[in-house]
DNA sequence: GCAGATCCTGCAATCGCTTGCAGGATGAGG
DNA sequence: CCTCATCCTGCAAGCGATTGCAGGATCTGC
């Protein structure tokens, strides 16, 4: 109706009070009298009053928004924790700021633009990105508030899985069912997302061969990014190998679908030809009856909700690291080596 | 190293200038001395001062930051809509605010939070959420850029697909096959999304049948969200029915992929027994079979961080349709009807 | 009717940075 | 050596709100 940018002040000369009352009335402060404060709102309302929150809070010393970076925010894994940190997150009252951080570059200039120094956020969290331990220790040494998913570094808090447990647990169903040839596919992220979870999903794979007397072929690992094209072409050559391997852990369960499509270009059956685990519990992984080890995705969402909220809330304190449970989903993609 | 919050009075200090000749040194802009800015930068330098970007903005009467609003953040069509979208529009310095927008307060709240007139955005993407045109006009009105995405309303800019082409489509392969009992799954968004898209589907569904000289038959036409589990339960009904349909036309392929579940639940072969056809080309409707009509879902994000990008660089100008086209994806989910 | 407490309200400083304007220094041209 | 244009630089007034503090009005109890 009115033009556009009613400022407070004229809000407060409508009203025939002051901007300090107007400020007031219409935070529902108290020491305003209900007779004013009703003045106030009906005026505010006659011009379709908006407070210009970047200058509130710039006054009030608060920013209200928490910056969310992940490497990909199309990554089934990553929207799934945005989309849950969000609605905690703006339910608590916070905007949230995404920004995608593809490689170490943008990584840096996202944590330098977005520490307390820069005002624009209250708190960080880091979605499957690593960071440097000394670069954590700065940041909030600065005062810095931030946690991680999927990532854990002392200095913040985090909130992870067992990926050691998770790699032996989908190994060992592997080598349960006589598998002794094992291909790992195993996540590489660029330069960006050259964090713990595959190393340690590694890890577990590598133990669950030395506790069963095995060692595994290192010709049978390959990496790749979580998107299933790319593991389609790397299952490709695993799979067009001299001696192939008879099951795969897949890091991942986008991966592990590529996984299928590679079999069944080469005519393979799962699990009869090809038996096959992965990890997450994607939305899709029941459809496709592929056993896989569950991480609650969306649970880790919310955790990292409480984390920041709970630490924006009471000041500084110690970090905290949440860690969550996995479980193996048995399915249809897992059966005896063919003979 | 040194405590938080440098204000830009520091660096002047420590460089002996002023705050103007410090604030212009550190953008670049000309009419500052070489050797000048030399001092300034070393002393910013040494301070590790960081601007405060909300003050900036506030001062420069900007914001420098594009309000995304999804009804679900974690859905694979809004996920992959805000990727694109938000890797084009930081690349162009913009901050993306995303918000989850699950209902219709939720979605009025967005609306008047993010006009211009709060002074938190410069632009706001309504991705997949429907908007009165009344409200779209009081935006503009105000100064307001705004670009939808999935839905079209005439005062703001928007990208879409031709809804009814894509529905049409669909149902005609499917009577192309001698199909003559042809199940709906429509889309029902609670009463954030009840936009045009499933209406628009539904009316090439008719068209279709209308086309081949059939009609269809009410009771064969169900809604349900996005999500497969819905879809799964809404498969149930449809197959349980005295008079289940030979085919199936699902409004996105999250839905079709409930479908597969459901039709895996009741013995049903897919195509034998069962035609689906679903629309998206979704990551996974490869992995699975689906015949779909493709939506090239991350350009629609590009095509609206286009739009939005040229609008706010040209100051306002007239609302731009975008429209992208859908084509038929055919894999192994149809057939003929059982006899 | 008066003192003192209680409530409202407005003034003005502040948040941290940008920018129009004017003044001083410097260099060129005559 | 003087004039004028050119370049830098700083002053100070914003941007649009919040908030500590003090003063005036109102009310209570005596």
């Amino acid at each position: 109706m009115t033009g556009p940018m009613v400022r407070i002040g004229e809000v407060a000369r409508a009203a025939g009070v002051s901007t300090a009352t107007v400020s007031r009335a219409l935070r529902g402060l108290p020491h305003v009298a209900p007779a004013t404060r009703q003045k106030v709102l009906t005026a505010a309302a006659e011009l379709d009053y908006r407070p210009n929150l970047p200058a509130a809070r710039l006054a009030a010393g608060t920013t209200n928004t928490i910056a969310a970076a992940v490497p990909d925010p199309a990554a089934w894994f990553n929207a799934t924790i945005v989309g849950a940190l969000g609605r905690h997150t703006t339910a608590a009252g916070y905007d949230l700021l995404l920004s995608g951080v593809a490689n170490s570059d943008e990584r840096r200039r996202f944590i330098e633009l977005n520490g307390v120094r820069s005002g624009r956020s209250d708190a960080v969290v880091l979605i499957d990105v690593a960071v440097d331990s000394d670069v954590a220790s700065a940041f909030v040494a600065q005062g810095g508030c931030a946690v991680t998913v999927g990532f854990r570094t002392s200095a913040l808090s985090s909130v992870t899985v067992d990926n050691v447990a998770a790699g032996r647990t989908a190994t060992e169903i592997l080598i349960d069912h006589g598998h002794r040839r094992i291909g790992l596919l195993s996540l590489s992220g660029g330069d960006s997302l050259n964090f713990s979870i595959p190393s340690q999903r590694a890890e577990g794979y590598a133990r669950a061969h030395a506790t069963a007397g095995l060692t595994p072929d290192p010709a049978l690992t390959v990496s790749t990014s979580n998107s299933w094209a790319e593991a389609h072409r790397a299952a490709h050559v695993l799979l067009g190998a001299a001696e192939p391997p008879s099951a795969i852990f897949a890091m991942c369960d986008e991966q592990a679908f590529g996984v299928m499509l590679a079999a069944r270009d080469l005519g393979l059956h799962i699990p009869d030809d090809l038996s096959l685990v992965g990890v997450d519990d994607h939305d899709q992984s029941r459809l496709v009856g592929l056993t896989t080890v569950r991480q609650h995705v969306a649970d880790q969402g919310v955790a990292a909700a409480d984390l920041v909220l709970r630490a924006l809330e009471s000041g500084t304190s110690p970090p905290q690291h949440t860690q969550l449970d996995t479980a193996l989903i048995v399915r249809d993609s897992v059966g005896r080596p063919p003979s």
